[in-house]
DNA sequence: GTCTATAGGCTGATAGAC
DNA sequence: GTCTATCAGCCTATAGAC
């Protein structure tokens, strides 16, 4: 049975080759970029090879996204060790942030080239799921402590800090740096006017 | 002279009818549906008719961009009656969060579709003008009376408001709404903590 | 499995007739 | 000024040979 086997070891591998390929090609030249040829041209196989591994582009760009999506999620796991909540959400934010602006192309993929499917990959197929609960937790731990002002809700609160995060490196992208402040320094002021604002 | 002046009407009356077409098109189906076919097609020219008015797509896309962005900022204007610069402030958030959720086509167009034709249309040929004076101003206004805590700068503040408008609105765009609070709650919500955070 | 070849579509832009 | 016709390029996806 060793036969069938090496087959599928070459087959799962080809598969991987494809994915780096595209992976490469949309770190360099965003998902606009990714177009079957170009894959095919970087593996060194003909386009029609591909469609034996994906049923088209749309299901690579969606592997790609997933992947970048669990990037962004595993580099706040350090994170778990700090202690004091509100330190905490600090820390997330600012790492969010830096996120952003050290793997632009990742970023934008998750996020801003393909609305469409950002969805799908950020909260899919219909899951209530949250998709930054340790965030949320974070901000209940705030809550069940006592540290905030009576009233605010987890939910509400968080979405308001992924949204403020969101908002300082997407429009970092869009607007360009000239006439902006500096990205960590603006997410810095930015943990540190919110967190004024909901701590008791 | 009546002959010329009537040819220069007529021109420029098919310009408009261009741009307005255009902006037909990117009203229903986004930047991305802008196409010069689609255009001749709804003006009932040859495309090659257009490329004497335009001397290309992004030209068209541009012009639309302008327009929309100065929409964004008119819609600021009755704002300046308001004396409180606080209040102010707080208006300016809740109408640019209002404007993105009532306008969404226009608003991704203005900072979504095209980031490269963005950045040209908000901070023009390396204009150092502040896109938002206005709202910059509003905030200089809060320092120099006084209400803020000491150290705050108003560039600083004023980017971080836009920041997290911004974040608001193009978190529902990309994230879609089913997860999510109800974005003018957030803007409310967004407004009372950070200018709880500032404020002395 | 992998290829070549191609269908069938889209695009921006232009040359040259009228 | 406006048209037709077309260039030159891109794309996804597939049929059928090997």
């Amino acid at each position: 049975m060793g036969i069938t086997e090496r087959k599928e070891r070459q087959k799962a591998e080809l598969r991987q080759r494809i994915l780096e390929a595209a992976r490469a090609i949309v770190l360099e030249d965003g998902l606009e970029g990714l177009t079957m040829r170009r894959v095919a041209d970087a593996i060194e196989y003909s386009p029609a090879t591909i469609y034996l591994h994906f049923p088209g582009r749309d299901e690579i760009a969606v592997e790609l996204m997933q992947d970048a999506f669990e990037q962004l999620v595993n580099s706040f796991r350090p994170l778990a060790a700090i202690a004091d909540p509100v330190e905490r959400v600090v820390q997330i934010g600012l790492a969010y942030v830096r996120f952003g602006m050290e793997n632009p192309e990742t970023y934008r993929l998750i996020f801003m080239d393909a609305p469409q499917l950002s969805h799908e990959v950020i909260c899919p197929e219909g899951s209530q799921a949250d998709p930054f609960a340790f965030l949320t937790h974070t901000v209940e731990e705030m809550i069940a402590t006592g540290r905030l002002e009576p009233g605010l809700r987890a939910e509400m609160l968080s979405q308001l800090l992924w949204a403020a995060m969101h908002g300082i490196v997407s429009l970092h992208f869009t607007v360009g740096d000239m006439p902006l402040e500096d990205p960590m320094q603006m997410a810095q002021a930015m943990c540190d006017m919110t967190m004024r604002g909901m701590l008791a």
